[in-house]
DNA sequence: CAGGGAGGTTAGCGGTCGTTAACCTGAAGG
DNA sequence: CCTTCAGGTTAACGACCGCTAACCTCCCTG
């Protein structure tokens, strides 16, 4: 839990800026010199730190999968011991995503967009660890919700996937009610969601 | 309401096959020597029918945004001549909206996606046009749960078009339950969410 | 049957972009 | 004090891409 209080590296002030450029433009509309400008070097400055364009690219996709997989089996885990129900573990991944979502509304933003710009065995790499992620929502979704087929939760994660990560759509951070109050209503809009899913005897 | 049987002009055929493209590789990800092949034509053949690339970007959002605009005010404009209360209206919305997202997987992706590659002005006017849509959910959602504040209602209804969009990552349309079970379900999770975000007293 | 426009073609220009090459500099270490 | 090396710099190359120019070929029409 070790909050860091160092200065970023310029490793990391460069895969910040260009995650933010990235999610501005789209990958193929943001030059090298731009993402060097961002950062105060200029251009092929960059490849001191990056063996190309493509690999910054590549190291953020991973780095979010990774970590929205990594968060969610821990959420799992730590739930899991002590003596609270399958809902408090549905409500921590809600949780956990929607911290994501609001803090990193970039990443979020090319997590979805650029993932087919990858080398072949990176984008299987970031397929792998998304597939991994869905799983664990599945298998929660399903013991809440028991009537639900494993195709149609998988399709409902998916579904509260695309309504959590909205985020980047909500206007500008400024424009929002507050973030408390935002991550308190997608959170509900998320549990709305999953509840009218395994309940098919709507009116 | 006339179906058409006649055959698809060269200008709608680019159209379609550019939109497809463009959400698969991203605007600039994609040359017009592709878009021209994809239609059995070779590149600078398209400038017979567009003045350029951007053209075409704009012609299919500009016709996105509209026709998502023309059909919501139309849905609204018969269920008020009807008896039918705001919730009719409300599902009459989510069912228009489920079947664009369907129908039109890529044009869908390219809305939220490409918007920030278009000139000056016709961003602008893909703007207006995509917020009066919104306002026009926002009214009836709010019809439906005066409860609700409209700043919590407008992230609402973006939140929901975010769930609604999520059909492209539903997997090929093969791997899907049936469309009019899918249908089905985005539109009992759509309600739920509305749902809940209408009534904060959630345990 | 002339002729003109719609809708193609290929060649090529000009600009942009990712990447490499060659060089510079300041700080650390023996 | 000399060396080394991390981390910059600018110049330039090569590929790609949007677009234009110039030309061709049907087909329709008077």
């Amino acid at each position: 839990m070790a909050t860091r209080t160092d200065a970023p590296t310029r490793r990391e002030q460069i895969l910040k800026e260009a995650a933010r450029l990235f999610a501005e433009r789209g990958f193929h509309g943001v030059g090298v010199d731009e993402i060097g400008a961002a950062v105060g070097i200029s251009g092929p400055g960059l490849y001191r730190h990056f063996p190309g364009k493509d690999a910054m690219l590549a190291e953020l996709l991973v780095g979010i999968s990774g970590q929205l997989l990594t968060g969610g089996k821990r959420r799992v885990a730590e739930a899991a011991g002590g003596a609270e129900g399958a809902e408090a573990v549905l409500d921590s991944l809600i949780e956990g995503h929607i911290d994501f979502a609001l803090d990193d509304r970039p990443l979020i933003t090319l997590h979805d967009r650029e993932l087919d710009r990858l080398r072949d065995s990176d984008r299987k790499l970031v397929r792998q660890l998304q597939r991994q992620y869905v799983e664990l929502w599945v298998e929660v979704v399903r013991e809440v919700y028991p009537g639900l087929t494993e195709p149609a939760a998988r399709s409902a994660v998916h579904s509260v996937f695309g309504l959590l990560n909205s985020t980047p759509h909500l206007g500008r951070p400024g424009s929002l009610p507050g973030r408390g109050d935002t991550a308190a209503l997608l959170h509900r809009m998320a549990r709305g969601a999953f509840a009218a899913a395994g309940s098919p005897a709507a009116g």
